[in-house]
DNA sequence: TTGTAAGCGTTATCAA
DNA sequence: TTGATAACGCTTACAA
C-alpha cells in the first residue's frame, strides 16, 4: 500500500505544514516547552499525516547520544549470558535504549575493530569482566561509560557487578564438605579468569580437613567438552567423591555420558557445578549448582551502567549480588550414618 | 591513564595536522582513493595520533546508513531463539554490521513506539513472522528492508526464510505413524501462528489411517507450562499412544513431570515435539524433535537481509530450509511384532 | 592529485 | 510564546 523507500519527512516539512519555525517543532515533539493550543494542534497534526517521525542520527550529532547501549558477551548459546542479556535487555527497553549485542565468540579479534567501531554507535558498554585485557583496556581506554559484569573486578575505577566467583566457590566447597566429600576433582576451564576463582574459593572451604582437590583442566566450557572428558574423569582412580565442574553445561556432558558409562550420579559420585542455568533441572539427575544470578547480574549492570551514562559514580555503589547454592539430585551426603533427603 | 570523556578527534583535526583537507582525509580513510605517499603518510600519522576514528553519526546522515541491523525476537531465554539471533550475528559481524536485538517479549506493546523507533536506527530488520499483524505491518509500511522468519510467509512479498512449518508438521506426524502411533494428542500453543501450521501437517499425516488426533491448548510456550499441564494430560484416559507438543520446551516440561507421575516415556506413551533445541538430547529419555534449523535461518535470514538492503530481490530467492526429524529415546515403535532399535 | 563548499536533519542559543 | 541561525562531523559534487 505504501511506498517503500520514500524519502522520510523531515522537521522542515512538519514546520512548513504547520506554519511554524523547526525551533518549535523540535521544543514541542520533545516535549521540552508548551505553546498555545492552536499551534500544538497544527504540529500534531501536521506530524501525524506527515509520518514525522525524528532523525536519531541528527539529533545524535548534536546531543552527543546514540540512544543505544551496547552488551558484549562471549557466546549468546550459553544461557548463562543469555539470561544476562534477557536482564539487561528489560531494563534498557524501560529506559528507551537500545540494545545491541557483541557476541566476542564471532570475532576472531575481539579487541579490534569490532568494540572500536561499537564505542562509537553507544552511550555506553556492559562488558564482560572476561574478555581478554587487550580489549578491556581499549574499551576503557575510550572513555565510554563502561559497567563490567563478574567478579572480581577487573579495573577497580569501573563498577564490576556480579556474583564473586571466590565466594561462589567457597559456597559450593563448603556444601560438598558438610555433605562429607573429602577428594575433588575440579574440572576448571583455564580460558576464564573466573576459574581461578572458583577453584580458589572450592580449596578454601577444605582447608583445616584432611581434604585433596585435584584439579583438571577442560579446553572449552561446553557440554560437548563435559561428555569427551567424562570417561577419563569418572573411570580414573583419582575420581574422588565429587566432581565440581567450571560450569553447568560442562557437567551437564558429565551426567549425560556417566549414564551411558553405568557410572551412578550421586550414589558412586556427587557432581556439582556454576550458573544454575535454567535446564540443570531438568537432566536426570537434576543438577546441583551455584546460581550465578545471571539476569539479576543483567539487570543491575545495565541499571548501572545507565547511571553512569548520567554521571553517577557507579563504581562506589553495591554491586555485589550474592549467589545461592542451589542443591538437586546430583549430590548426596556421605556423611556416616546420615542420609539427607534430597527432592526434584 | 587516559582522560575520559575527552572531545573526540574530527576529521578536521586530522586534516590540519596532516596538512590537507577534509575531503582529502575522508576519501583516504573510506579507502575510495590513493594519494601520493607523502600524503598518505601524513593521514596516517595523524590518524595514529589524534587515535581518530570517524563519527558513524555524521556519516550516516549523509549516506544514510546506520551500520546497524535489528533482529526482532519473541523470547530471547528460549533457546531456539537464541540459536537465530546466534547464526544471524554470524553473518552481520562479517559483514561489519552491529546488531540490535529487540525482545519482542520485554515490551507490552511491540507495535508501538519500541519498532518505529527501531526502524529508524537500522539499515534493515530480520523480524519474527510470529509477530503480531499490526506489529508486522508497522514495520512493513515504513518501507525499511525487512526479512521474517518463519514460515509460511505472512507478506508473500517479502522474503520468509525458514522452515515450513506445516511440512515439519508433516514429517513429524509421518514419523509417528510410521513407528504404529495412532492416537495422537497435539498440545499446542494457539498464541503462534506457527501452532496451527505444525497441527494441520501433523493431521495430514494421518490422513487414510484410522487415526485420531486431539489437540490440547497450552498458555505459553514453557517448561513450567508443560510441567503444569502434565497431569491432566498423561493420566487422562484421552492420552493416546504419542503427545506431540508444539516445542521442546513444553515436551521437556513434560518429561519432567511424567517421572514424579511414573509414568514411563516411550514404554507407556511417546512425546515428541518442535525445535530439536540443544538441550533436548540432554534429558531423560532424549527428546525426539523436528529440527527447525535455528542457526541456519538465523544466517540466511541475515544473508538475505544484506541482499535487500544492497537493492536485490530476495522475496524470489530459495528461503526455505527443510526441517529434519531427529529421532531419540521419547519415542518408540509400537508396530507388532517389531522392536525399532533406538540409541542415544 | 587535491581542495572548496554545500549540505544532511537536528538542537540550542539568542533575539524578537 | 515563537523564530533565525549557527553549529554538529561528515561526504560528495565540482573545481582547480
Amino acid at each position: 500500500m505504501s511506498s517503500p523507500r520514500k524519502r522520510a519527512a523531515t522537521i522542515r516539512d512538519v514546520a512548513q505544514a504547520a506554519k511554524v519555525s523547526t525551533a518549535t517543532v523540535s521544543k514541542f515533539v520533545n516535549g521540552g516547552q508548551r505553546f498555545t493550543a492552536e499551534v500544538e494542534a497544527r504540529i500534531t497534526q501536521a506530524v501525524r499525516e506527515l509520518g514525522y517521525s525524528l532523525n536519531p542520527m541528527a539529533r545524535g550529532m548534536i546531543t552527543g547520544r546514540t540512544g543505544n547501549v551496547g552488551v558484549v558477551i562471549l557466546d549468546i548459546r550459553n544461557p548463562y549470558f543469555t539470561s544476562l542479556v534477557s536482564g539487561a535487555a528489560r531494563v534498557a527497553a524501560a529506559a528507551g535504549l537500545n540494545l545491541i549485542i557483541a557476541d566476542a565468540a564471532e570475532s576472531t579479534s575481539p579487541e579490534l575493530g569490532v568494540l572500536q567501531s561499537l564505542v562509537r554507535r553507544v552511550d555506553g558498554l556492559v562488558v564482560s569482566a572476561r574478555l581478554p585485557a587487550a580489549a578491556i583496556q581499549g574499551v576503557v581506554d575510550s572513555g565510554t561509560p563502561v559497567v563490567f559484569f563478574g567478579r572480581p573486578s577487573p579495573y577497580a575505577q569501573h563498577a564490576s557487578v556480579g556474583c564473586d566467583n571466590h565466594q561462589a566457590g567457597l559456597m559450593l566447597g563448603r556444601h560438598l564438605r558438610d555433605l562429607g566429600h573429602r577428594r575433588i576433582t575440579y574440572l576448571g576451564f583455564s580460558g576464564a579468569r573466573w576459574s581461578a576463582d572458583r577453584e580458589r574459593g572450592l580449596r578454601e572451604a577444605f582447608q583445616g580437613v584432611k581434604a585433596s582437590v585435584r584439579t583438571v583442566d577442560a579446553p572449552a566450557p561446553s557440554t560437548e567438552e563435559g561428555e569427551r572428558l567424562a570417561s577419563s574423569l569418572l573411570l580414573s582412580p583419582e575420581r574422588g567423591d565429587a566432581i565440581v565442574a567450571y560450569n553447568d553445561l560442562l557437567a551437564m556432558g558429565l551426567l549425560l555420558e556417566a549414564k551411558s558409562l553405568g557410572i551412578a550420579v550421586p550414589e558412586a559420585v556427587s557432581v556439582a557445578a556454576f550458573d544454575n542455568i535454567a535446564y540443570g533441572r531438568l537432566v536426570s539427575p537434576a543438577l546441583t549448582s551455584v546460581d550465578m544470578m545471571g539476569e539479576a547480574t543483567g539487570e543491575l549492570a545495565m541499571r548501572r551502567l545507565i547511571g553512569a551514562i548520567h554521571g553517577q559514580d557507579v563504581a562506589s555503589q553495591e554491586n555485589v549480588i550474592p549467589p545461592r547454592v542451589v542443591a538437586r539430585d546430583s549430590t548426596r551426603s556421605i556423611v556416616k550414618g546420615k542420609h539427607l533427603a534430597r527432592s526434584a
